[in-house]
DNA sequence: GTGTGCCCGAAGAACTTCCA
DNA sequence: TGGAAGTTCTTCGGGCACAC
């Protein structure tokens, strides 16, 4: 079936295909086009289901109005809550999202970025890993707008919409501490990435400020892929090998 | 293998036509 | 004559056909 395009709503309405441009994009007044005109442009637009081709749009304006997504694992319910949000923030703005997770793996993640961006996507949200530096920064040199979120990357000056790590974990442990839990384990992944390192640092630093010797500082990182079975077999036997009173999980 | 020109759909500047 | 209405032409990036 032959999609319908502003040159068969221009054919059929008697008039050129600009002119039926003007009308459905609201331009009508500006370009002098008649009421009468452009009621009949929008009837014919509507009668034969017309819906403008993306494509040939972004073809023209170089703008695509889609955004990249690019976070670690979209089925995460983190990540997941947080792009329910920015979707419904970028369709306000009259803006799309392509969702992609890099699985934590750096080659895949800058993978997507060549992907997307050979797809035209007009900016880039992204969970970045180490080892994403170089494709990153080829977004930045051909004024490609990326904004990181949930982490960054040292060395890039790139905008990013980031969590209070230290400050997060210090709430949390001062409320374990001020309960009296003395014994506090610390569940964290197998990650080098800045957020996950960060919060560790509180966690130790927080323990050495109260004067906790480091045989006392307890901390469980379980690998990134883990299965349930397996990560709640592990932190059961850590909370009994180290006798735990409390566990604060930066993640 | 390389160069050239055309095509696709839509936007918009510049232009022409019409009419009071 | 001048404003309103509508038209023409160029442009965009990438794929493709064709000529050399």
């Amino acid at each position: 079936m032959k999609r319908i395009s502003i040159k068969d709503i221009a054919t059929k309405a008697g008039v050129v295909p600009s002119t039926v441009s003007f009308v459905l994009n609201g331009k009508a007044k500006e370009m002098r086009i008649s009421d009468a005109m452009a009621e009949k442009i929008v009837a014919v637009a509507k009668a034969e289901g017309y819906a403008p081709n993306h494509i040939a749009v972004s073809l023209r304006t170089g703008r695509s109005r889609i955004l990249g997504l690019i976070v670690e694992d979209i089925s995460n319910p983190f990540f997941a809550a947080l792009a329910k949000n920015i979707e419904e923030k970028a369709n306000e703005l009259g803006y799309r999202i392509v969702y992609c997770s890099t699985k934590n793996d750096s080659q895949k993640g800058n993978d997507l970025i060549t992907l997307l961006s050979q797809s035209q996507v007009d900016g880039f949200i992204i969970t970045p890993l180490p080892g994403m530096e170089q494709q990153v920064a080829w977004l930045q040199r051909q004024e490609i707008p990326v904004t990181f979120m949930d982490r960054y990357l040292p060395g890039l000056d790139v905008s990013s919409v980031l969590l209070d790590n230290e400050n997060g974990v210090r709430l949390g442990m001062q409320h374990l501490l001020s309960k009296g839990y003395k014994r506090i384990g610390f569940v964290t992944v197998e990650l080098q990435q800045v957020q996950m390192v960060e919060r560790q640092k509180a966690y130790e630093q927080i323990l050495q400020e109260r004067g906790v010797a480091e045989d006392n500082h307890f901390i469980l990182r379980l690998p990134f892929n883990y299965q349930h079975d397996f990560a709640v077999d592990q932190i059961r036997r850590f909370i009994l090998d180290q006798q735990l009173d409390a566990i604060l999980f930066s993640t």
